[in-house]
DNA sequence: GAAAGTTGACGAATTCCTTCGTATTGACCG
DNA sequence: CGGTCAATACGAAGGAATTCGTCAACTTTC
């Protein structure tokens, strides 16, 4: 009768998960001050999240060292493909063309982006990758 | 000191919603009935969901039938459109491109829908919509 | 080596979400 | 009308998430 723990990392989690890509791997302080440019966190309170993470197994920790130093377990990469998988799950009816509609549709996607895009899409179309 | 409603639909949220969207508008048996099919959820569950639901304004609803009649405040495409925003301000640093990388690696994308993506880009390129 | 500063562990407080049990209200039938 | 059944409201239980305060442990610096 309870919620079940999100499969999904939440928000917070996905901030320091994108502050530890970036800096490939660090230090509380070193996250902190990372997310401070655009958040106000305590200190102890990124901390205690990180805590969790590696209690779930998104972050691993390296305690030889200290301060201990911080990674993600799974790259970008892997993340973005869950978090789309997921999405088109829940909300897309497994549909990627639907989404991507909603992508391209979106105001963020330039002209720039649109060719992105397209050069993506030929590199498929002809052989793999 | 607490957590901040979300923003976003929850997974059982936004599963009744793809149910009323399939239905266009239904009441609480219905939803059920629907959801029944994938979910098992007992019937007040599904109630107290909806009823949180339109306090929240996800939905609308009209109290003056029995069994009252409950439809979505927005449509699926305009609910898509700010889940695909949301996810790429949250994990794609706001490039559709990436998002869109993501979904054609995905296992779900066949040709037939990467011919889909390709008619869309085709229409974006030249001109409106 | 003691003082001062950092870092980390722990747990409390609070709200949200999910799930129902129970109670109340409303509608329909006889 | 009163009874019955469905529909709705109410509220509670309990784990998840977010935020810190507090204190202990460890480092660095005089």
């Amino acid at each position: 009768m309870a919620r079940p723990a999100s499969k999904r990392p939440t928000d917070t989690e996905l901030e320091i998960l994108n502050a530890l890509w970036e800096l490939g791997a660090g230090t509380v302080r070193e996250v902190h001050e990372h997310l401070s440019q655009q958040r106000d966190m305590g200190h102890t309170t990124v901390l205690k999240v990180m805590q969790i993470m590696t209690e779930k197994g998104l972050l691993q920790r390296d305690e030889s060292v200290r301060p201990q130093v911080f990674r993600a377990s799974r790259t970008q990469a892997q993340t973005q493909k869950a978090l789309v998988a997921d999405l088109l799950e829940r909300a897309f009816d497994g549909s990627p063309g639907n989404l991507v509609l909603q992508a391209l549709t979106s105001r963020r996607t330039s002209p720039e982006e649109r060719r992105k895009i397209q050069a993506l899409l030929d590199r498929h179309e002809k052989g793999r990758r």
